[in-house]
DNA sequence: CGGCTACTTGATAAATCTCAATTGTTGTGG
DNA sequence: CCACAACAATTGAGATTTATCAAGTAGCCG
C-alpha cells in the first residue's frame, strides 16, 4: 500500500511499524511511538500459507498477533469430526485470547496471511499499564460478539439459500469495508467445504445454492473462486434482510 | 428482600449495595466503597415480570443494569418474524452494550428478574476513570463471546437430540455454577417456544426430543417446567460431548 | 496431456417442519 | 373444591428441506 514517508518528527517510530499497513488501525492505533518501540523489539512478522494453524496446540499459547493481511478462520470441532467455523477474522483484527486459555477454538489461515506476533507476557504487561490498549481490545471483542450473534441468527433460523447469500454478503462487506457501490467482485477466501462448515450445511447444499444464485443472475462465478455481484441489493434480499 | 444490615466497618458502603447479592460479583466487585457510593446515588433497583423488555426501544438506551437474580434472554428477530435467542444472561451479568448502540439485540426477562440500573452517562464516565471496571467488562465480554461460539457449534452442527440435551446441560450448569454432584434439579426458565428459538428448532421438535430423553430416563419432568437430571454424565453424552 | 483435487449434479434417504388434533396445566369464578 | 376457559405442551401424519451416497465434470499443476 502506502510507502512509508520519512518523517523526522516520528523518527523514533520503529521501521517495522512505519511500514505496517495496520499501524493506525487495530490495537496498534492505541500506541505512542515509545510504546510501539517497546513492543516492536519483541515482534516478529511472518507470512503463512493457507491451512497453517495459527492458534491451536502448536505455536500459539505464548503469542498474540495482529493480522496484517489475509483471512483467518476460527473453528471448533466435535469429537467425531464435525466442524463449525465460528468466525472469520480480517486485517487488522487482533488474534488471541487475553487472560485466558483458548476455549477450544483453533485459528487457521484461510488465505495467504501476514501476521505480526508478540510474546504473550509482553502484551499482557502492556495491557496492564495502558488502559487505552485494553479499551481497544474491549471494542474489538464487542464487535466480534455482535458478529457472532448475527451469525447465530443465520445458523439457527435461515434457510440454506439465505445462508449462502448471507455468506457472500459477509465477504462482500468485509473485503471492501467502505464500498458504497452497488456491485462488487472478489475471490472467495475459502473452499466449498469451509463455506459449508461456516454455514452449518454440507458442501453439496452450498454448491446447489450457489448454482441457483448463478442461474438467477444474482452472482457470476468464474474459476470456482472468483465471484462478482452486480447488484448487492438483490443479494441482500436473498439473504433475508 | 433482605433488610440491609448495619455494618460499622463498612458504614460507607451504600446500604443498597450492602444488601446486594451481587455486591462482590460482576462489575461491582471492581469498585471500592467510595465508588459504590457514587454509583449508588444514581442506581435504582426494580423487579420485573417475565416478558418485560429490558433493552429494546423503550427504557434501555439510557441505562445499564446488573442482573441481581433471574434469567434474561437476548434475541434477534427477522423481518418476517423468525426469531433466534442469541444468549441467556444470569446474575451477576452486566446488561447493556457500552460505547455502542445496540446491534438489533433485544433483552427480555425470561423469569422474574431483579436488576440494579444506572444511567448510561454515569457508567461511561466511571469506565473512563477506572481501568479496573473496564477490565471486568472485557472479562465478561470475552466470556460471552466464548459462550456465543460454543452455541454456534450447537446451532450449526448438532442434531435436534443433541441440541435439546445441550440446552438442558447449559441450564444445569448455570443454575448451579459450582455444582459438583452428578445429579441436579431445576425449573426451566423458559417455554418450549423459547427453547426452540434458542436451539433453532420448532416447538414440536423440542417437545419430541424431551419426550425421548424422558422415556430413556435421562431426565424427569413434572408440570412441564420442573426437570431433574439423575446423571449429568448421561445427559452430557446425549449432548455430543 | 494426465492425474489430482475441487466442485457439481442426480437419486434417494433421513431429519425436521408443518398442520391438525389431543392432552395437560393453570388460573378463575361459582 | 370443582368446572371451565385459556393457554401450553404433546402426539401423529404427511410435506419439505437438507443430508447422504454415487457419478460425473471442470480447473489446476506437473
Amino acid at each position: 500500500m502506502d510507502i512509508p514517508r520519512k518523517d523526522v518528527h516520528n523518527s523514533d517510530t520503529p521501521l517495522l511499524c512505519q511500514a505496517c499497513e495496520s499501524r493506525h488501525r487495530g490495537v496498534c492505533g492505541a500506541l505512542t511511538s515509545d510504546q510501539l518501540l517497546r513492543l516492536s523489539k519483541h515482534s516478529t512478522r511472518r507470512s503463512v500459507e493457507p491451512g497453517t494453524e495459527l492458534v491451536g496446540e502448536s505455536l500459539q499459547a505464548k503469542s498474540y498477533s495482529n493480522i496484517i493481511s489475509g483471512v483467518v478462520k476460527l473453528s471448533k470441532m466435535m469429537a467425531d469430526g464435525r466442524q463449525q467455523i465460528v468466525g472469520l477474522q480480517f486485517a487488522p483484527d487482533f488474534l488471541g485470547r487475553p487472560f485466558r486459555a483458548e476455549n477450544g477454538v483453533s485459528a487457521e489461515a484461510a488465505t495467504d496471511v501476514k501476521v505480526c506476533s508478540f510474546p504473550r507476557n509482553v502484551i499482557e504487561r502492556m495491557i496492564g499499564e495502558m488502559p487505552e490498549l485494553e479499551h481497544k481490545l474491549l471494542e474489538q471483542t464487542l464487535t466480534e460478539l455482535d458478529e457472532a450473534r448475527d451469525w447465530m441468527l443465520t445458523l439457527g433460523r435461515k434457510t440454506a439459500a439465505e445462508k449462502v447469500a448471507s455468506f457472500l454478503l459477509l465477504i462482500s462487506t468485509h473485503a471492501f469495508p467502505d464500498n458504497e457501490a452497488e456491485s462488487v467482485a472478489f475471490d472467495l477466501p475459502m473452499s466449498r467445504v469451509d463455506i459449508a462448515d461456516f454455514l452449518g450445511l454440507t458442501m453439496e447444499t452450498v454448491s446447489r445454492q450457489l448454482t441457483k444464485l448463478r442461474k438467477d443472475n444474482v452472482i457470476h462465478i468464474v474459476n470456482n473462486r472468483h465471484v462478482s455481484v452486480p447488484d448487492l441489493t438483490r443479494l441482500s434480499d436473498r439473504a433475508g434482510y
